[in-house]
DNA sequence: GTCTATACATAGATAGAC
DNA sequence: GTCTATCTATGTATAGAC
């Protein structure tokens, strides 16, 4: 992960990355280097994630991330400052590993592999973190405040980037003509919808929530989508070793 | 009611037989059957679903949503009581025209065809109520709690019965092998993104805002990711006959 | 470092004049 | 039917005891 310029923003932003100095305090009578700082940070985290996710930014109070996370409110604030630093430092969090599975698309590479790969990743993430995808769905929808800077800098820079390698790909008669931008936006959304509108496909499906099947039919009708949609060959399906190779129409209901 | 010896009338039922003197008529100067409250109901739910699309359920404030309307905040409560009183109106409304785009899966039309409609519904919806979208999409991503009876019924119903035509259209190999529920998941997926993430759309693609020319550009890319998807003949492009290619990686067929 | 008690601001809702 | 003034609840944030 290439660590670009320091942008150098005014209020009191700090990177959230390196929070390795500490040994600042003057009085620690029983210090072990800040690691209740780093527990109680990541404990507050993981909770706020939970609570910001379901209930939107503006939805959330210090005191239900504190419930969540069973400790007082105050030491939010104590960690934190405010909730919009908690906020951001939990938007950073999500950003990170964000980006870094555009690595997949490397010129070199079999367009089908990439693809496959990167639609893997994404899902893993889906079932993984859907909450992470769900605060940072609702921070975009919402016009994008805290990451605006992020999405016309790093993020369109990355997308370029592998735009550059798809059109190549085209270019090459590796792959079928498809806009590499637009193909992007298409990837996201067809991932990404699995884990921020989760309760809208349990409930077209019958379920009472999304379970581990569900996800894997899923990413075999997104790989065969994105595969067709690219001119390439389909590969196997994602399922286990017992249940034979699935290509018809399957879905319970 | 400023006549005397008012009787304490609780709910909106009221005996029939019961002598009432309200010949006057002081209160309605030129009642106008209502209309003035099907205007004014209309302004504040256009107003309304600017303002909880950008700030969600919890950020809104009713303050915000009289003045986007022009209207004395009481006159909110006035009209739809409670803050989820107006809000579950709003959802109804936005609702409405959710379902009825299912209309074109007919089972004795042209597959291409019908895909290709229902696409263009959705994104003319996308272009002319990006708002709308974005109340649901919010109101999804939180858990749906006021849609989730709609969600598990009528949505459901209208899916798996179009699930049906588009398994046999399969069946009868006017199309490729495609599950029909998650087909529906990423044609929902890919039209509203760009209605809901308008803003990183636009990010990636270095405009300030997305355009008409952009919509297009998503419109044929939809068309030919489905189109593929579905193995089914292309038809041509949404936009007019000579239009240059945009970022200079567009291709024509 | 931790947490209780509280200050201060703003929200939703309504009473009552017009 | 309309709107001003106000009540009450709740939220963020912090001061200060431990």
């Amino acid at each position: 992960m290439p660590r670009g310029g320091a942008t150098a923003q005014k209020s009191g932003e700090e990177p959230q990355d390196q929070i390795r100095p500490l040994a600042d305090v003057s009085a620690l009578p029983r210090s072990n280097g800040g690691r209740t700082r780093q527990l109680n940070e990541d404990r507050i985290l993981r909770a706020a994630e939970a609570v910001f996710a379901e209930a939107g930014f503006n939805g959330t109070t210090m005191q239900a991330i504190a419930e969540a996370a069973r400790l007082p409110k105050a030491n939010l604030h104590y960690y934190f400052g405010t909730k919009e630093g908690l906020y951001r430092a939990l938007l950073n969090r999500v950003l990170d590993g964000w980006v870094d599975a555009f690595d997949h698309f490397q010129p070199d590479r079999e367009p089908a592999d990439a693809f496959a790969d990167y639609v893997r990743d994404k899902m893993r993430f889906t079932r993984q973190r859907p909450m992470a995808s769900k605060v940072f769905a609702n921070e975009i929808i919402h016009g994008a405040q805290h990451v605006s800077h992020y999405l016309k800098t790093k993020l369109r820079d990355r997308v370029d980037e592998k735009a550059v390698v798809i059109a190549d790909w085209v270019k090459s008669g590796k792959m079928a003509s498809v806009d590499p931008h637009h193909l992007f936006f298409s990837l996201w959304a067809v991932t990404q919808t699995y884990a921020d509108f989760d309760v809208q496909v349990a409930a077209v499906l019958a379920k009472p929530k999304l379970g581990r099947e569900d996800l894997d039919d899923a990413t075999n009708h997104i790989l065969r989508l994105v595969l067709r949609t690219c001119g390439l060959p389909e590969t196997r399906p994602e399922t286990g070793p017992e249940t034979g190779p699935e290509t018809g129409i399957e879905h319970h209901t």
